[in-house]
Order: C-alpha cells, then structure tokens, then sequence
DNA sequence: TAGAAGCAGATTTTT
DNA sequence: TCTGCTTCTA
C-alpha cells in the first residue's frame, strides 16, 4: 500500500474506490491528479485490475497526456507494459469510429475537420446567416443527436435565430452540411462523440460488450460534460455502475458552449448509492487567496457547496488596484512586473488574467514598453494556422488523393493561376463525370482552363502521385522540394513567423518519422486535429491569457485586469450570473502567493469610452474597504496641454483629486469647461 | 486573377 | 478601434 501513503484521508478514501458509483469533488489545488492516477496505479498495481479493462476519459490532451504519464510511474516496476486506455472523449470516439464506423455504411478512412473547415463547407449552402450561429446551431444539434429531419419538423424556434424563415434556412444548411460530410467521408468533432452514440445505442450487443471491456470507468472535469457526453457515459456503464467522476461545480465555466452544470450536480440522484467524497486541502494558494475564493463562490446558490483549506504558512495581503484607465493600468502592472523581473522571479510564475481578450492590447503596449517578455496563451493554435493546414491538406493528398475538401484548399497555393471561375469550370467537370478533382485534372481537356493553368495542375496531381511512392524519411524534403510551401509563404506579410512555423512542423513530422519505425501518416493526421496547443506555455515569459484559458493552470504571481461591472462580470443578454463568479473563482485560484485585482474607471472599448463601477467581485470577495490603495500615472498638471474630442484642444487651469480620479478644470479658447480626467488626453 | 477599398460586426472556445 | 469579408477595379 506504499503508493496511497502520500495522500491525505479524503483523497486515500478517493483512491481506494473499487466497486459503484463515486462523485469525487475536488477543489481547486486539491490534489485531484494525484487522486485519479494513484488510483489507477491501485486498481491496476494493488488490486489486479487488468489495465485493459481500465477507462479513463479527460477533456484535453495535456491532461491524458500528464494523467498517463504519472499513473504508469506508479506502475512501472510491478507492470511495465501496463497500457490503460486513458484518453479525451474525442479520442476514444476517434478510436471507436476507426473500428466501428462500418456499421453507418461509412468508410472508417475518414478525415476529422476542424471548425474553420466546417465553417468553409457551411458558407457553401447558406450565406444570409451569421456563419458562426449556423455552426453552432448544428453543433447544438448533433449534441441533442436531432437530424436534420427532425430538425425541420420541430416547432420550437430559439428566439435568436430570427423567426421559421431563419430556421429553416439553418435546417436546410444542416442537411446539406451533413451530406456534403458523408459524401466526402469527413466528420467533425461533434461526430466523433455523437456517431460513437448512434452505434452504441442501435447495437446494443455491441453496447454491452464495449461496456463489458471497460468495467471500471473515470471522467476527468466531469462539470464540463454536456448532455452527449453523460448519455454516452450511460452506455459505457450499462452492464455496471463503476463510475468515479471527479470534478468541481465551482469551476463549470463552460456552460455557454453546452456543458451542463446539471450532470455533476444530479450526479448523486442519476447513479445508485453514490459515493461522495471532497477533496477540500488546497496545496496551491495562500489562505488570503483562498478565504476571497470562498467568499466570492459563497453568492452563488447553484452550487454542491465546500471550502477550500489552506495548508500554506506565507500569507501575503491581495492588493487591489484602482487605475484612471486601462493605459495606466499596462503601465502600473508592466512596471511592476518589470521589478519582479528584476528581482529574481522567474517570468513562468507570472500571469495575468482577463475576462476578455480584447483587453489584451494596451496590456500588450505596456509590456512592450516595460521590455517585459510575454506569450499571449490560447491564441491562433498552431494547427490551425493556414500555412500548418495547407502542408496538413497535401499530406492528406499523399494519403488519399481523392481528398477534394484537401484539394480545394490548396489548388491554387502556391498560385497556378487557377482563380475561382476556373475552379468552378473544373469543379463541374468532376461533378458531371462523378469523378474526384484529382481526376478531373488529369482527363480535362486543355482548353478547359488554357494552357498555363492546365499544366500547372497536372503538375501538381503529378507531383502527388510521385509523392506516394517516396520513403517516409525523404517524404518532407520532397514535399517541400516539389510545392515550395517556405517559398511561397516566405512572401506574405508574416513571412518569418510562417516560416518558423513550418520549419517547426517539418521537424516535428521528420523526429516522429524517424523515432518511429512503422509511423503511420493516417494515424498522425487523425491525431493532429484534436491536438490543441496548452502545453506550449514558453519557458522564458510571463503568459497572458483570458481565464477560461488558465483553468488548469497556478502561479506564483497572478495579475487579474478588468475587473469592472460589464467587464468581469460581462453582462450580455444571456449572462449567467453564477458563471461570471465561477469564471472569477477559477481566476483567483490560480494565484499561489501573490493576488493583484486591478480595475479602471475608464476604458475603450470598441471604439467606445465608457465610465465603469468597480466589479462586484471584489466586494463579494470581502476585499474593499481598508485594503484599497489608488494608483494613477496619468497625472495632469496646471498648464498642460489637453485635447478632448468635442472641445479640441484646451489648457489646464485646475487640478482637483476625485477618489482615485481628477477632476480638470480646462480652458478651450475662453470656454471654460470641469471635465473628468478621463474624457481627455495629453498632447 | 489579384490586390485595394469599403463596410458590418465584435465574449469566453478543452475537442 | 480593429478585423475579416465582400465588392470593385487594373
């Protein structure tokens, strides 16, 4: 029993669950990693579990990836081929649908596409709505597993889409979406996790074997889940209850994307004699830290309800800062990180956190000012960076060159001279014949596309079908030898971050290439699309980030802006309240010793200037009154010279400190105007 | 065909 | 204010 020795008794009772349905609530810092691998070291190492009846289903790669990786250190010596499934829903859909996909009649070669593909193909059918609401009403679909079908013959409207002509519109998208998927044997992320349901759920032979094989199952951020996922998770578990969810309701905070909060918080009620246990030791934080966490999760009414205990001795104040406007906010949080620089601390243990990305720019100008290094995390993820997907879509030519969405995408890059009236003649050609592009390239007549044109795409479907022959070591230099792709992009105007990128790409491809002997090019292609980018964090400067992409994540030093009413909480029309605050619960939690919470009385936004309240947050949190101290850099003295945007220029006469902001007396050309600092600016 | 100009729209985004 | 998409022109 040596591996359960290093966790405390809530998480050892956690850890030792065999048998039935357990709800694990693990609080933010509380160890909850170490719960679910040593676990699985115990069931496997200590109980004897076969490893292969294991299953254990997490939200991101990194997760699985770090999960793995630990519960098998723990198991290395007694069982060192032990190899659990331990993956993302997706993944286990992938691996699923690559068995199983024959039972819809489909091929299981089939390629995963990634939203901006999807998007792609919707504009194609529907043009008069918002692609994104189009992309997201099907997602909602598929989710609630409606078909098209059923779909048009529902009565119930959601009040955004604009009415039964809208609906419809989206409906007959849908449809067309769905089988331009099926002819063209894609599917996307939905379709892993809703087709896997399909068949599970029409063969239930099948469902009770699949079930049989994984008798003891764990979800990982089980109140991320949605309704799909939970109805997938009853197939999984039909022939038994081995069910450990492990979650926490205070950190749901993709409710807006379709995770239902509901599933972890009925768990109790869905499943027979659940076990609950609270994992509630923080590890991370500093009590301060955590008693403002409590306080401000303690609003909300939704909740299963625990605290978190520190188990920290340091205790540094939370300081709040009130700052004229987001200007000085930069340059205040620049400047102090420039000093923490400084004095030794290391730029991975710092962040800073906002509820939008949009305040991410002047933040930016600041840190640039202050020399401070930065990496902006969640950005434009590596894979779905154009150039990464054009070198992807030749490889999945190589593959299989009747791969017309591939083609399509880079048919004309590097330019042939092929703009969209030719693709269009050629596209036709293809389509009256029933043949793929590839082909329809290489039996059109010349004078289809003239001769410039005809002999650059024959070229290209040559060099393709040459392609399919070479070595897989010499497979990128000839990639790259016969397309240019480095060439073509060195010429746009992010030419050198492109090129980095792909010389990254290439090199990636070439190290698995030669670690791996009998390297697979579908397997790798499959696994790109649902690879996402968090583990990327750079070793050498601060990150910044919106909070919904620092979940998961601790610093030392944790920075959050834009805590104002409209900001932090963001009001829209369909704000949830309780989310917000979950949203400001997983922001503070992240902080380990050192919690800055910074606010503005002004800031542009879209153009827009807007007066704002400090964040609700904060007084919820139990933090204002005594603790504030005010800052400000844009200070304004008698004689300088201002511009505002009615009056023009004018000239100060008066200063006079409001709170944390000042009050100017100005001088426009003898008209004589009070203006709050805010409204002007220097010149 | 391809670059330039004009215009609407704009949270958060694990896969 | 800024971006990304459609429309216009060489």
């Amino acid at each position: 029993m040596d591996i359960l020795s290093s966790l405390n008794d809530a998480q050892r009772e956690a850890a030792r669950h065999i048998d039935g349905a357990m709800l694990i609530l693990a609080g933010a810092g509380s160890g909850k990693t170490l719960t679910i691998t040593t676990r699985l070291a115990y069931l496997i190492g200590e109980v004897g579990i076969d490893p292969l009846n294991t299953l254990t289903l997490t939200f991101t790669n990194k997760a699985a990836t770090e999960m793995k990786l630990r519960a098998l250190n723990l198991i290395r010596s007694s069982q060192p081929s032990a190899n659990p499934l331990l993956c993302t829903f997706h993944k286990f859909g992938l691996l699923f649908l690559k068995l199983y996909m024959r039972e819809l009649n489909r091929a299981n070669n089939f390629v995963i596409i990634d939203i901006d593909d999807k998007k792609k193909i919707i504009k194609e059918f529907e043009n008069s709505i918002a692609t994104n609401i189009v992309s997201n009403e099907i997602s909602r679909y598929k989710n609630m597993l409606l078909s098209p079908e059923e779909i048009i013959s529902s009565s119930v409207i959601p009040a955004f889409i604009g009415g039964r002509a809208n609906y419809e519109k989206i409906a007959k998208a849908y449809k067309s979406y769905e089988e331009y998927l099926v002819a063209n044997n894609l599917v996307d992320f939905d379709d892993l996790l809703c087709l896997t349901y399909r068949i599970l759920d029409s063969n239930p032979n099948l469902c009770n074997q699949i079930s049989n094989r994984y008798k003891y199952i764990t979800i990982d951020e089980y109140q991320d889940t949605n309704e799909l996922q939970y109805k997938l998770l009853r197939k999984l578990c039909q022939a038994h209850e081995n069910v450990v969810v492990v979650g926490d309701d205070d950190q749901s905070i993709y409710g807006w994307r379709g995770a239902k909060i509901e599933n972890i918080l009925n768990f109790k009620d869905q499943f027979s004699s659940v076990k609950v246990v609270r994992l509630e030791e923080n590890y991370r934080s500093s009590s301060n830290i955590l008693n403002a966490a409590n306080e401000l999760i303690d609003h909300n009414r939704n909740r299963l309800g625990k605290k978190l205990i520190s188990t920290k001795k340091d205790n540094k104040d939370i300081e709040i800062l009130q700052n004229s406007d987001e200007e000085s906010e930069a340059k205040i949080i620049s400047a102090r990180i420039a000093k923490l620089i400084n004095d030794g601390e290391h730029p991975t243990q710092i962040a800073i956190l906002y509820r939008i990305n949009a305040l991410s720019r002047a933040l930016e100008e600041g840190l640039i000012a202050n020399g401070v290094p930065y990496k902006i995390v969640g950005g434009i993820k590596f894979y779905e960076r154009a150039e990464i997907k054009d070198i992807i879509s030749y490889l999945r030519l190589i593959l299989n060159p009747h791969d017309d969405f591939s083609l399509e995408r880079i048919i004309n890059r590097p330019k042939r001279g092929l703009g969209k009236v030719g693709f269009n003649k050629l596209s036709e050609f293809a389509f009256n014949n029933k043949i793929s592009l590839y082909e329809a390239i290489l039996r059109m007549d010349e004078g289809l596309l003239g001769k410039k044109v005809f002999t650059a795409l024959n070229e290209l479907a040559r060099d393709i079908t040459e392609l399919r022959e070479a070595e897989p070591k010499d497979l990128i230099f000839e990639l790259e030898n016969k397309f240019g792709l480095k060439e073509f992009y060195k010429q746009s105007p992010e030419g050198d971050d492109r090129l980095l990128n792909i010389d990254e790409f290439y090199g990636s491809i070439n190290q698995k290439i030669e670690n791996n002997p009998d390297f697979s090019l579908e397997e790798f292609l499959n696994d790109i699309t649902l690879q996402s980018d968090q583990d990327r964090i750079s070793e050498d400067a601060i990150s910044i980030m919106s909070v919904h992409a620092s979940k998961g994540l601790e610093f030392e030093h944790v920075f959050i802006i834009g805590l104002e009413e409209g900001f932090f909480p963001l009001i829209s029309d369909e704000c949830d309240i309780e989310e917000e605050r979950r949203l400001g619960y997983v922001a503070i939690t992240r902080a380990k010793s050192d919690l800055v919470l910074s606010s503005s009385n002004f800031r542009i936004y879209r153009g827009k200037k807007s007066n704002l309240e400090r964040s609700r947050f904060l007084s919820e949190a139990g933090l204002i009154s005594g603790k504030l101290r005010i800052e400000s850099t844009k200070e304004f003295r008698r004689g300088d010279l201002i511009k505002h945007k009615i009056f023009g220029i004018g000239r100060v006469l008066e200063v006079t400190q409001i709170k944390s902001d000042f009050k100017l007396k100005i001088n426009f050309g003898g008209n004589i105007k009070e203006i709050m600092s805010g409204f002007v600016e220097k010149v």
